[in-house]
DNA sequence: TAGATTGTTAATCGATTAACAATC
DNA sequence: TAGATTGTTAATCGATTAACAATC
């Protein structure tokens, strides 16, 4: 994929959400949308839709806007998401098992391989369709089958341990749920945080920030 | 709590990430750390350490750098975790139960009071010990124990729904777990999104970005 | 005291917004 | 054609980084 500017981590954050408003319009019949409508949807400016999109070519047309189908498979395009990743759940406690359930892997074209855990009573059984294995056997998996994501929700304690353990692997993307930072040296491995307790933590603060305004106290 | 200057939405994010580290240190019982060491630990320059904590007071002394205990406790209590917070969960299913067994809720001072599902198996029934009700329930419940943060873990379909039934009861904050953009038009309800899909597609385009540059592919 | 490190002011850098020629 | 809207260049705004006096 060849790009006109350098994408900052601001515009590749956005993309996601452009995606999800072009499947709504698409679902809706919408066959063309302006940047000030995407904005407007979106909470954004017109220009800051266009520059957004125009790191990655040109999709639209003056006086018509950008038609829906096109720039949806563009965008998705882009993100890869057009293509097939293979992924593994390392850690089949409850949210790897929420996430087995309820991610719509497989209709946004990512195939589940397997699942990991060592709790024995887990080893050999199915989550949704998913077999669980032992740890031990990703490093075989792996080699049969190339895993592009792992997705981290070991406990916490084990969380840095396994990260290294699926970089050293050679594994080149890594999920990361177990608010833990990992810390990998590693450059060759892709890290996206989720933590839970870190946005938790900042709606807490925002809510606080409002009793307060509304306390009448000194912001 | 007064603050100095107005505080960006960058330092509040950064801010979850300070208090993991100062816990961190504390258990590791280190009195002591500079703005230069928590930059190194965190991936940040000293000083937008120091610019991130001038926001709200002076923690440090000069030549010293900032007490352990007396600056998380600082950044606890401008965040508001040092005041419990009441919690419901709206959607016991996966990963509403999820959150319910794996969420150090307790551990960080917010009480988690019921759950709420439309699934009469469900109704009167307990997830590691909160009470499942009907969520016709949450408006008494809410007039008899203020709700300060209602957790959205509905699916998606009833996201938008749910969560103008949840505003229009005056409860101001949401955690949005739903992968939806609620929209909603209250001025004076806090929400924050964990949109999971979102950022499995931001890995999935860094990923890929990565896999262009070792293929040579310009970029 | 001398070295270390803060809090804050100034400089730089990057992201957002505005403007506008090109053109559908 | 006239109105609408793009893609891009320039202007503005905000966030990060650097510098430094104050001082522990």
């Amino acid at each position: 994929m060849k790009y006109n500017k350098i994408v900052s981590g601001n515009t590749v954050a956005r993309l996601p959400k452009y995606i999800r408003l072009l499947n709504d319009l698409e679902q809706r019949d919408v066959d063309h949308v302006s940047s000030g409508e995407i904005g407007r949807l979106l909470g954004l400016t017109p220009s800051q839709v266009r520059q957004d999109l125009s790191c990655f070519g040109s999709f639209g047309a003056q006086g018509y806007g950008y038609n829906v189908p096109r720039l949806k498979h563009g965008l998705q395009s882009i993100m890869g998401l057009d293509r097939t990743h293979n992924v593994v759940i390392m850690g089949a406690g409850s949210i790897g098992k929420a996430l087995l359930c309820h991610m719509r892997f497989k209709e946004n074209n990512y195939r589940v391989v397997a699942a990991f855990d060592v709790n024995k009573e887990l080893i050999g059984s199915e989550l949704n369709g998913t077999k669980v294995y032992h740890p031990e056997q990703l490093k075989y998996l792996h080699e049969k089958c190339p895993i592009d994501i792992c997705v981290l929700t070991v406990p916490a304690e084990q969380a840095k341990h396994t990260a290294k353990t699926i970089a050293d692997l050679g594994i080149s993307a890594i999920w990361n749920l177990t608010n833990v930072d990992l810390g990998l040296q590693h450059r060759n491995v892709v890290v996206e945080d989720m933590h839970f307790l870190d946005s938790l933590f900042s709606l807490t603060f925002y809510l606080e920030e409002a009793q307060d305004a509304v306390a009448g106290r000194v912001i």
